[in-house]
DNA sequence: CTGGTTGCAAAACCTTTGCAAAGTC
DNA sequence: GACTTTGCAAAGGTTTTGCAACCAG
């Protein structure tokens, strides 16, 4: 349905168009064939819960999410699904301090830096170029080549400074 | 031995004397008591562990560290141990992006920033001040006051980035 | 058909916990 | 002697893996 999306160049950082899980799972679908690989129920699942929620789920939370929608899928391919996609560049995945990974979309191929609530948990994404600076430094000064998006930063989000402990 | 150690401030966030583990010790035993808790061979070899590399340590590396020392010693008492002395202040933990808490002295109060390699993982501290800005712009803008020692920015070093692959 | 993928169940991690015994002050 | 802390062993939680069955192309 909805005809016509874009196609997409079938090996790099995979932009793939947002939010609608039809064109989403189609243009997917396209990257993985291409590659001699499948576009499968567990991974049609998993992209429907992340197109569904533009947000950043744990594992767990995908899993949820994914067994809503199709409970024959099992918690393993959901995980084995996150890496696959994650190698295509079509999801990506953030460190967050306090248990664990999130995973969300690759909307387009920029790697921006989070924030995590320490409180509440929540990640919240900033803007691409906050760390350009810093990483400039610590690359002039210390060689490394910093990857801003891979680790969220941790803080207290304002609402969770309001409402105190 | 090693005479006169300076006698700190009981409650707050633990100024401890760095390196030489003897008088680490005995400050650290110090608070301890104050608090009525007690230095045990377990937290003695923690600590000889912490202050003999002065580095980032996993949980894994400290237990191995500490059964070396003293083979009695039990896992389980690593990580109670690690727990008693974060809350102390003794002790910091890094979050980093690939499997894991890192631990370190809190050589002084001042929380400073970490980045981690991606290929070897290794920690290395970042000078204090490095995402002040940063830091200032989230909290305007977003609200978040930041935490910048609580997780490690991630990048590859220039030994990782000089040996490709 | 062919071979990439799956579900399942078990394993592999890592960290935490209940409890009686031991050790510290 | 009082009470904190330990060692042990078992439980918890999350992610990974081996394998036969399955299903996409």
């Amino acid at each position: 349905m909805t005809a016509g999306h874009v196609v997409h160049p079938v090996i790099s950082p995979a932009p793939v168009a947002p939010t609608d899980p039809e064109s989403l799972i189609a243009d997917v679908a396209t990257v993985l064939r291409a590659r001699g690989e499948r576009m499968t129920r567990p991974r049609r699942a998993v992209l429907t819960v992340l197109a569904g929620r533009n947000d950043h789920l744990s594992a767990e939370e995908i899993v949820d999410g994914v067994s809503l929608h199709d409970p024959a899928v099992h918690r393993a391919s959901v995980y084995r699904t996150l890496e696959t996609l994650s190698r295509l560049g079509i999801v990506q995945h953030v460190h967050v301090g306090h248990g664990g990974t999130a995973y969300h979309l690759a909307a387009d191929g920029v790697r921006h830096p989070h924030v995590q609530c320490r409180v509440c948990g929540r990640v919240r994404d900033l803007p691409p170029d906050l760390l350009d600076e810093v990483a400039a430094v610590v690359a002039g000064r210390y060689g490394y080549v910093l990857d801003v998006g891979h680790v969220a930063l941790s803080g207290t989000c304002p609402d969770c400074a309001a409402r105190p402990r």
